[in-house]
DNA sequence: TCTTATTATATGTTATAACACATACCAATG
DNA sequence: CATTGGTATGTGTTATAACATATAATAAGA
């Protein structure tokens, strides 16, 4: 289905548009699908994405602040998502033992073993983008995304 | 800056997992500079999109699930959305003629020059675009999000 | 060392998103 | 025309996102 259709809007006044358009419908995709499968598990997509980040520096573990600078998507409540992890038992907090004020999070055995369990299901999902997608658009795609965020580089205005 | 710099990972796992994070990261980022134009106008992305909906079929208007059909992004709650709007006086809502269940919203003309002073900060937006990206970059790009969103084209499983 | 600025986290509040449910109406079938 | 199923919308509730503010610790400077 092409765009104009979808959206059921006759035209396009840009190809910028179009682009930013398509941007946002795929991402939407893309992230209605990963929620679904998250919450099948029992968690947010949110909550995927920080106990990812703290699996990625298991067994030690992350301020708050060093985890809300590692996301995907700007998240201005980490705390309460971590609370929420800690409550289920996938996460734990201990205060540092260099600085008084930082919280620590690690990802515990359980939450460890979530992740394990969610990965056959993750890869799937891939999959279905890589039968999609040649691995040159995929490439392509990741490319012109970077040109996308990457722009204030060096300007320092 | 490249992605696995910016989310400081090391590594991805895939070339799809790459491409999927870096479309998030590009969408998060378009979809935040929306947001920051829009709030500068009093009011939220989801209101923008809908006002621009309603402005296509001006004078007409459309019924609650023609405009949930038509959104970028999903919407469940369209109503309260609809309120919003109908509150600051930037659309009008009465009930259809040819059937009692569906309302009817329509853009007001105070709603149509609020999209009308926010026609040039939006093509400013677009523009940044197209410095960044060539033309061909922008085809590219709508061709493959296309492809990623429109996947269960013709399979009816 | 006292003061001030900065950083890290937590909390309170408000608005909204998501979901379930209720109501009212249309449409189709016996 | 009565019944049943489907559709359109609205309402109630809960959880979360976003924002502002508060608290506490560190860092820097006079």
């Amino acid at each position: 289905m092409r765009l104009s259709e979808r959206i059921k809007q006759p035209s396009f006044q840009s190809a910028a548009q179009e682009a930013v358009i398509n941007l946002f419908v795929a991402a939407d995709h893309l992230r209605q699908k990963g929620q679904a499968l998250c919450e099948s598990f029992g968690i947010t997509t949110a909550q995927y994405n920080v106990l990812r980040i703290l699996k990625g520096v298991y067994p030690n573990g992350h301020a708050r602040c060093a985890i809300a600078e590692r996301t995907i998507e700007r998240a201005p409540d980490v705390t309460r998502l971590l609370d929420r992890l800690v409550k289920q038992g996938l996460a734990r907090r201990h205060p540092s033992a260099d600085d008084a004020r930082v919280s620590v999070a690690t990802v515990t055995r359980k939450g460890l073993n979530l992740l394990e369990k969610m990965k056959p299901a993750i890869d799937a999902l891939d999959n279905q983008l890589t039968e999609r997608l040649t691995s040159e658009e995929l490439i392509t795609l990741s490319r012109i995304c970077e040109k996308i965020y990457s722009e204030e580089e060096g300007m320092k205005k």
